[in-house]
DNA sequence: GTATCTGCAAAAATTTTGCTAGTAT
DNA sequence: ATACTAGCAAAATTTTTGCAGATAC
């Protein structure tokens, strides 16, 4: 449980080179005050509240600034576009970070996922894993 | 290794209730032919190379037809849009396949993801796991 | 004072929709 | 013959960009 939000923001900011404006600090509180998953929209709606002459482009100029910070994550690395999976196989993904680049693997090539504490209410069907990091050819780029 | 993918696309079609035009069949064949995980531009440019007069509108509404079928499966269910996860421990999503809502569940309820055959030249950095289902508001109303 | 950031408007990229003519069953 | 589908153009959504004025350090 976090008690000084602002003070975190602040220092946030100071570990990251980043100018801690006034905007900012509302994006922040927006995306972290309650817990969820929110879209730029949402988050515009929100910020509006407190600051009606702000910018969408700037929720999303500075969003992306935080992502690049590691300051918050997206939830998926491939929002920007539909992908297809013709793979009906149980499978898993390794996905690149530098180049986004997805390749199958076999579910088989994993210890199967098993729940612990069951989630109360949800309804499981399937598992899909999302195996992150860096694929060869990235790798030897750098 | 499948031999006949023509016989396997008329066939899927007749299960589907789906008419088995030049065009899906195409498309279907820029899917599977080489393993990948294509988007609508990139089916768009292989197709084209076929059948020039192809609109990319034809290309989505296909794309979208397989996908509700069940034929072909989307890679990220979150592709619509950015969403930021402020959550920075280590953690995994529950997925509702109906309403397409996230909630987070700590990595400690999963048993840790561990593979088997390690993939030859990717780095793993980390993993996350969607578990796909019906959240329990979705299952009130089915 | 200087570098960075905001807001605006415009553009780019992605996806959907309505309609008419054409095609599969 | 009937129902479904393709192509087109237009619109709707989502995201990015360039630049002038404002703000943080």
């Amino acid at each position: 449980m976090p008690k000084e939000h602002a003070l975190d923001f602040e220092r946030l900011c100071r570990e990251h080179s980043l100018a801690a404006t006034h905007q900012r600090r509302i994006i922040f509180h927006a995306v972290t005050a309650s817990p969820g998953h929110y879209s730029p929209e949402q988050i515009y709606a929100t910020v509006r509240a407190q600051i009606p002459s702000i910018s969408l482009a700037t929720v999303y100029k500075n969003l992306k600034t935080f992502i690049e910070a590691g300051i918050l994550r997206e939830v998926s690395p491939h929002h920007g576009t539909l992908r297809v999976d013709p793979n009906l196989e149980p499978h898993h993904h390794l996905v690149c970070r530098i180049c986004k680049s997805i390749t199958d693997i076999g579910a088989k090539f994993l210890d199967p996922v098993r729940v612990r504490r069951a989630p109360p209410g949800f309804n499981i069907e399937q598992f899909s894993v999302d195996i992150l990091g860096v694929c060869s050819k990235c790798a030897r780029k750098h």
